[in-house]
Order: structure tokens, then sequence, then C-alpha cells
DNA sequence: TGCTTGACGATCA
DNA sequence: GTGATCGCCAAGC
């Protein structure tokens, strides 16, 4: 019955997991699930985790640190000023250092 | 029932 | 280095 793993559930469980001050993008989300070639499918998730107010989906960014969702979001800058809180640095709709703010799933919660 | 769209990613030209 | 195209899976119409 509860065979079917919501890939939403895990989407959104990752993306809870994420630490405050660094972000994820939806590859690395979808590589940890093991569907990386189904980045779009973490992104279709994220549009219904709308509903989900504990997922923090501002933290879920492209491979390059845009904020693509952030036309989703309703309040465009509500994303980008969450992530700055956070201490994040935004220029024009994308993360500056990625890499150093960059949060992967696999590395963190590491697969057994 | 079938085609199009979609918060992406990677590769090719 | 930039631009364009294909692939992938699911939901919407």
């Amino acid at each position: 019955m509860l065979k079917k793993a919501d890939f939403f559930s895990d989407v959104y469980d990752v993306v809870r997991l994420i630490p405050k001050g660094r972000v994820t993008s939806y590859g690395a989300i979808a590589a940890y699930l093991g569907s990386k070639q189904s980045s779009r499918m973490v992104g279709w998730a994220m549009n219904a985790s709308h509903k989900m107010s504990d997922v923090p989906s501002h933290r879920v960014v492209n491979r390059i640190g845009i904020l693509t969702g952030k036309n989703h979001f309703g309040n465009a800058m509500e994303m980008q000023e969450l992530l700055e809180k956070e201490g994040i640095v935004i220029q024009e709709d994308k993360i500056l250092n990625f890499k150093h703010f960059f949060w992967d799933p696999s590395q963190d919660l590491k697969i057994p």
C-alpha cells in the first residue's frame, strides 16, 4: 500500500534538512534520490511544496545558483531576502560564491 | 487518450 | 564561452 515512495515527500524531507545558511540544487536532490536525470521532477515537487510551509524551497536553486523559482514564490524579493538573512549574498537573482554555500544532501546524509 | 508544459541538467555545435 | 537541443518523468488540459 505505501509501497509508492512519493517522490515529493522525499524532496521535502531533503529540503527540510538543508542547514541554515546553505543551499542546494535540484540536481543534487534528484541525485540523492537516485533520479539525477529527473531534476525536473524535483522542481515539479517544489511547485507543490507551496502547500508545505515547512519546506524552505527558497534554499533550493538551480545548478548555478540562480533563483529560478523566485517567480513562483509570489513575492520574488522574499526568496532573496530569506537567503540574505541566512548570510547568503545574492546579486541579480544569483547566489555569489554558490560553491561555498552549496550543500549536498548525499554529502551530509551519507546514503547508507 | 494524447499532446504540451515545466522551480533542470548535460551535451553538442 | 555562449547558444541551442535533447532527455527525463509527471501533471494539466
